[in-house]
Formats: C-alpha cells, structure tokens, sequence
RNA sequence: GGCCCGGUCGCCUAGUGGUCUAGGGCGUCUCCCUUUCAAGGAGAAGGUCACGGGUUCGAAUCCCGUCCGGGCUACCA
C-alpha cells in the first residue's frame, strides 16, 4: 500500500510557521516513504473565511521547497480538495448515519444551547449538549428535518472506552462517558471539522494522520465516526506543539509567525526548515545542519518528541548564519537581488559578497553592511577622532593616509594595507587607532567588512573624497 | 471545573536499567586569532534529569502519587 498523508489548512489567516513544521513532517513522511502529499483545503467555517490565505500557502511552501502531488490546483484522482465544493458527500454522510441510528436531527437554537451552558456552569456541571433532540421520534425529526433548520449530531454512546495508538504518544484512550454529542453538520449545510475529516480522510485513501497534537483531544470523536461508517482507522502522529517563550501554543502575540513575516526578515528558507525541523525531532547523534534532503533521508516519526518546543529565534538565527556560509556567492547575489535597492549596482554587491557573508544571519543585513558603497556619509567629528588623540592628530593622520592612498600606482586592498601600515609605522600608531578613523571618515561607522576590501571595493576615487572631507570636519 | 497530553542546563535536545562524575547545539562568559564586526579555534559557567515514594544489587530510564505546564472543552479549525 502506498503511503498518502495529506496537511489540511484552513483558510483563515496566512501560513503559520508552526503549520509548516507539521506540512514539513508529513512532506518528510511522504518523501521517504515513496508516498504522496496531498493538500487539502478545509474551508467549512464560512464566517473566517480570508483571502490571504490560499496565497500565502503556496508561495510559503514552494519558498521552503515544500512540494506536494495533489490539490486543488494540481488537481489529482480524489477531488475536489477544496472542501467547500464537496459538500454533496458531506451530506449524503451524514444522512447515513442518520438512517442508521449513529447519528440524530438537533433543532435547538442557539439561544438554548446558550442558556443550557449558562445553566450548567451556574450549578458546576459539565458542560455539554443534553441530548435533547435524541430523543424526538426519528420519523418526526425527518419530518421537522425537511422544513425547520438543524444540524444532524452523532450519537455517542454512553458507555466504553475508546484508544489509539498514536505513532509518537503511544496508547492513548477515552471512556466515552466523557464525550459529548458532537455536531457534525452544522445548520448552514457544512460540515464540522470532525465529519469532514474523517470522510475526507477515508475517500481520500490517506493512510497516516499526522497533525498537531491540538487535534488529539478530538480523537475519540473521530474514531466513532469512523467505527459507525464501518471504515478502518488509520494510524495516527499527533505531533507536538511549537510554543511560544511563554510555553503557549504559538501565535502571532509572541512576534512574528506568519512565513511570510520570515521571509520579509530576509531569513533564508534553507536555515528555517533545518531549525523548524529541529523542534520536536532530533536525529540521535550529533549532526544538527540539514538540507530538506538530508531530512528526507534521516527524520524518523519514532524520533518525534512528545513534549512541546520553545520557538528560539536566536537558533533559527545562527542557522542562518550556518546556510549563508554555505550558499556559493553567486546563490547569495542572486537572494540578495530582491532584498537590495534596484539602484545598487549588482557588480557591485557581488564583489562586496566574500566580505560580508560571514557577517550575515539574515539577508537583510546586507543592507547595512554595504550602504556606504551606495550612498554618501557624513561622520561626526566625535566619531572620527582616533583614540587617546586630539582632532588635529587626527585631521594630520588622515592627511598621510590621503596622500598615500593617493600615491598609489594600483588600488588593491593588498596595496591599502601596506598604504595604511606603512602610515602607522611613521606615526608610531597602533594600527587600529589609525585604521578606526579611517574606517569612520571612509565608511561612516565603527564596524563593517574589512577596511582594507572596503576601500577598495568603494575605488579611489570616493575614497580620497570622503578622507579629505572628514580632514575638513576635524578641521572645522 | 472536566477530559487528554507533557515535564533532562535559560532555549532546542541526546539518553529506553549499569559505559551518566548526564553528551551535543543555541545563548552567555573568558582567552586566542585580528584593522572594527563577524567567522574560526580553545576553554568556562550552567542540569540534585519537576517533586515524593516505591521496584531493583543498581533508575533520567520501570511503577504509583503529587505538583507544575499545555491542549481541548463552539453549529472554529
């Protein structure tokens, strides 16, 4: 049998990084399974509908490199994917378990259902449906069924035990006692959650379950529904949870979720698959850098931690250290291209690349690193003026250089450090107290890429410039 | 409240009865390298394995209880 897992999104806002943890599992299930990935849309909540969402689906993955075989716009033999536009079987499912006595008509409004919760908190009881409706004579509920609005609900039973084994928890079981008549369609003809995915789920031939473990308290639901259309359950992953610092499920109060928001960061999607992959799965030796194929080939669902992981952007940061060190330059000019001005010229940025890659976490940082070669600076005097001198020491220090960068027959940074060593020495200088105000009159900061390369990189030109106008500022 | 899941350094984790004086990575700190910042190298600090009982010659690893955290508890997914 081959192997079908599937990731079903809900459309109601953009893609969720922890959502992408859970798509890359099944991704790495199918993928070392020979199997397919199937994506489904599961758009039964009308009202949180967002038009965003679809979108951002497919750009976020195919940015990480996540590939699947069928959905709605691949399209493949189990359409639709869309759940909205498979309401018919919805329907005709749930009238099955009507007719056969699984599942019952409800008729109470809202405004009942609302009170009846009152009711019960107000005496500390459960809260949970009554039952009401259960017990209105099937033939009549029909009837009622065909003119007054309804949902249909399943009928749990009041006694035993339900369990899986779930792939990464273990047994796991539930006395039924405890669960409540679930709604399964819901009056405006949509299915719930709980109906839709185990239709779906079954139709579809998915072969392994694997969700967030929010997902596994609605289990046993899930197993009557199955147990009542008389169809296999197939084996499940309820996969921990990404978490905030403040050990809460993830959520767009803990700072940026959206992958969308990474993206625009300038992380690299290489270092956020390799770090996502890495919350809630460890491979057992000491290897930790990971390319989507070396996942494929080494993640195990056995290895699946149990217990939630912390969302550690400082983690995600270093790997992207790790994987811009690993882009050849060319890669990285060509990410690079979307992130800077369209007006820097790009043989500029590639020759600048060897000297800020390793000063790189996220792509963004390219900006600062280089903006000096594009736009014009203006250092303070306090700035410039070289540690332990006055101004005028300074202003004398950067006239030598002047003269003799200026001198030079060619303009390599091998022939601006023999330049500015030789300055250091006639002064007597320490060479980092001549190479700082250089750096600042030259660059307009204390920190940067390497001087020497920087000055080059800027040519001779607007080099001599900007030390002859900082000579003007420690003048003034 | 109820049901369910979880609990190893600040964070991600290795570890499934003895080789654990609990290993690695991130972060932090120190030193080296050095024209700044990085990168790289060498080191350090940091865990009574939530706690308490058992079982066992021996427990982070097995059992029970407690505590703490989380998820679910909708005609949301």
């Amino acid at each position: 049998m081959t192997v079908r897992v599937r990731f079903a999104p809900s459309p109601t806002g953009e893609l969720h990084i922890g959502s992408v943890r859970t798509i890359l599992y099944n991704y790495l299930f199918a993928k070392q399974n020979g199997g397919a990935l199937v994506l489904r849309i599961e758009d039964t909540d009308q009202a949180r509908l967002d038009p965003r969402a679809l979108p951002s689906i497919y750009d976020g993955l195919h940015w990480l490199g996540i590939g699947w075989d069928e959905g709605p716009r691949e399209g493949g033999p189990y359409g639709p994917y869309v759940q909205s536009e498979r309401l018919p079987l919805y329907r005709e499912h749930a009238q099955r378990l009507v007719d056969q006595g699984d599942a019952y008509f409800c008729f109470c409004s809202k405004e009942r259902l609302d009170q009846l919760r009152a009711q019960q908190q107000a005496r500390k009881e459960l809260t949970r449906y009554d039952r009401f409706c259960r017990r209105i004579e099937p033939a009549l509920a029909a009837e009622r069924a065909a003119r007054d609005p309804h949902v249909v609900r399943l009928k749990v039973p009041d006694a035993g035990v339900v369990a899986i084994d779930d792939l990464v928890h273990g047994k796991v079981e539930w006395q039924l006692a405890t669960i409540e008549d679930q709604v399964l369609l819901k009056s405006d003809g949509f299915p719930t959650y709980h109906l839709a995915v185990v239709v779906d789920d079954h139709l579809m031939e998915v072969t392994h379950i694997i969700r967030g473990e929010e997902w596994l308290a609605s289990v046993p639901k899930h197993i009557l529904v199955y147990r009542a259309f008389g169809w296999d359950v197939p084996p499940m992953a309820h996969v921990p949870l990404v978490l905030g610092p403040d050990g809460k499920k993830l959520s767009k109060r803990h700072g940026a979720t959206r992958v969308t928001e990474f993206r625009e960061q300038g992380h690299l999607p290489e270092a956020l698959v390799n770090y996502l992959a890495l919350v809630g799965w460890a491979p057992g030796t000491e290897d930790e850098v990971f390319s989507l194929d070396d996942l494929i080939a080494r993640w195990r669902i056995e290895q699946v931690q149990k217990a939630g992981g912390k969302w550690d952007v400082e983690r995600l940061r270093w790997f992207g250290g790790v994987w811009m060190r690993r882009l050849s330059e060319d890669e990285l000019a060509r990410r690079l291209d979307g992130v800077l001005p369209p007006e820097w010229d790009r043989s500029v940025v590639r020759a600048a690349i060897p000297v800020i890659r390793e000063r790189m976490e996220v792509l963004t940082q390219a900006r600062d690193l280089i903006a000096f070669l594009f736009t014009d600076v203006a250092p303070e005097a306090p700035l410039l003026v070289a540690k332990k001198r006055t101004a005028e020491e300074t202003r004398a220090a950067l006239a030598r250089a002047t003269s003799a960068l200026g001198a030079l027959p060619a303009f390599g940074h091998a022939q601006v450090e023999d330049a500015l060593k030789a300055v250091a020495m006639d002064l007597g200088w320490k060479q980092g107290d001549l190479n700082m105000p250089v750096r600042v009159a030259v660059t307009g900061t204390k920190v940067g890429p390497p001087l020497y390369e920087s000055i080059e990189l800027l040519g001779r030109e607007r080099a001599l410039a900007r030390l002859e106008r900082a000579e003007t500022v420690l003048a003034g």
